[in-house]
DNA sequence: CTGTGTTCCTGTTCGC
DNA sequence: TGCGAACAGGAACACA
């Protein structure tokens, strides 16, 4: 599920509840996830108020009152969840339904309880601490923010520029364009009409200046993903009233997940296609896609 | 350094 | 209907 878009939907969704709080206790239900949690990580998030809910990338922050952070890596399974509503003694109690199977950590605050889900366990938790001023490593090797005013079309051409993988590769590499998943690239890629095998340097330009294939491409990605946030946004009530695993924008594909159905481009008869690139199932339209 | 294949894990879907 | 195989939104890691 987690791509830019569903980190970005989760952020909104937790922001006004977990800014302002305060952890008062914080359950550690295994003793790892994708990794171990760090050295005495329920001890120090205890007693600190969460100032502030940031993403960078797939990655969520919660920055906290003493100047350390939070961070959370959702992985392919991983989910939060609030719950919030307090018995007759203005207690939160953990569980409330009688199978919670998979929740891993669980963080009660002052105003409700958070928890963490992740069945397959790719995702992660780690504590960035004031005494350690270097940034955990993965966050220091994240490439430009999609959605940033950093970037468009002349960092795009500059990000691919004598690269001899794909686009489609170039685009999924968190290096480069940090955010982007499987899903958004095979829709960015249809968006702009670029078939996906074709060499990532071809869209670095001649010279220097972006080629209007590369301006299409770095639009269709900032399209995708904030028309992905707003729906996203749009449908987040009804995944908090059904029973959370329904998904937020599949219905607004254009090629994911569609192997056999008709092109939806305007005019094209093209019949979408299927292949495997990097070990990843890319969907694409072999006639729109040039 | 760059590019690619493997691996982690469980749940769901697919094909016989 | 049942059952094993294939596959899934990610990315760290090992290796060519």
């Amino acid at each position: 599920m987690p791509e830019l878009p569903e980190v970005e939907t989760v952020r909104r969704g937790l922001a006004p509840t977990l800014v302002g709080a305060h952890i008062l206790r914080v359950d550690l239900r295994r003793k790892d996830l994708r990794f171990p949690f760090p050295k005495d990580f329920a001890a120090r998030l205890l007693g600190r108020q969460i100032i502030a809910l940031r993403r960078r990338a797939k990655y969520l922050i919660a920055e906290m009152s003493d100047g350390s952070a939070l961070i959370a890596h959702l992985g392919m399974s991983g989910s939060f969840r609030l719950e919030g509503r307090a018995d007759e003694n203005g207690v939160f109690n953990y569980p409330r339904s009688k199978n919670p199977a998979h929740d891993h950590v669980v963080i009660h605050l002052d105003r409700g309880i958070l928890v963490y889900n992740d069945p397959r366990r790719f995702g992660f938790l780690d504590l960035a601490t004031t005494d350690d001023p270097a940034p955990p490593p993965f966050l220091a090797k994240l490439g430009v923010e999609p959605l940033s005013n950093e970037f468009g079309a002349e960092t795009l051409a500059m990000l691919v520029a004598g690269r001899k993988t794909s686009i489609k590769a170039a685009l999924l590499d968190q290096s480069l364009i940090a955010g982007l998943g499987n899903i958004y690239v095979c829709e960015a890629l249809h968006r702009a009409g670029i078939a996906p095998n074709r060499p990532a340097s071809e869209f670095a330009g001649r010279t220097g200046a972006p080629t209007k294939e590369t301006t299409r491409l770095a639009g269709s990605i900032r399209d995708v993903l904030e028309e992905a946030i707003l729906a996203g946004g749009s449908s987040l009530r009804d995944h908090r009233q059904a029973d959370g695993s329904l998904g937020y924008f599949q219905h607004h594909f254009r090629v994911y997940d569609r192997g056999g159905e008709p092109c939806p481009r305007a005019g094209c008869k093209g019949i979408i296609g299927k292949m495997t690139q990097n070990g990843r199932t890319t969907f694409f339209c072999p006639k729109c896609q040039k």
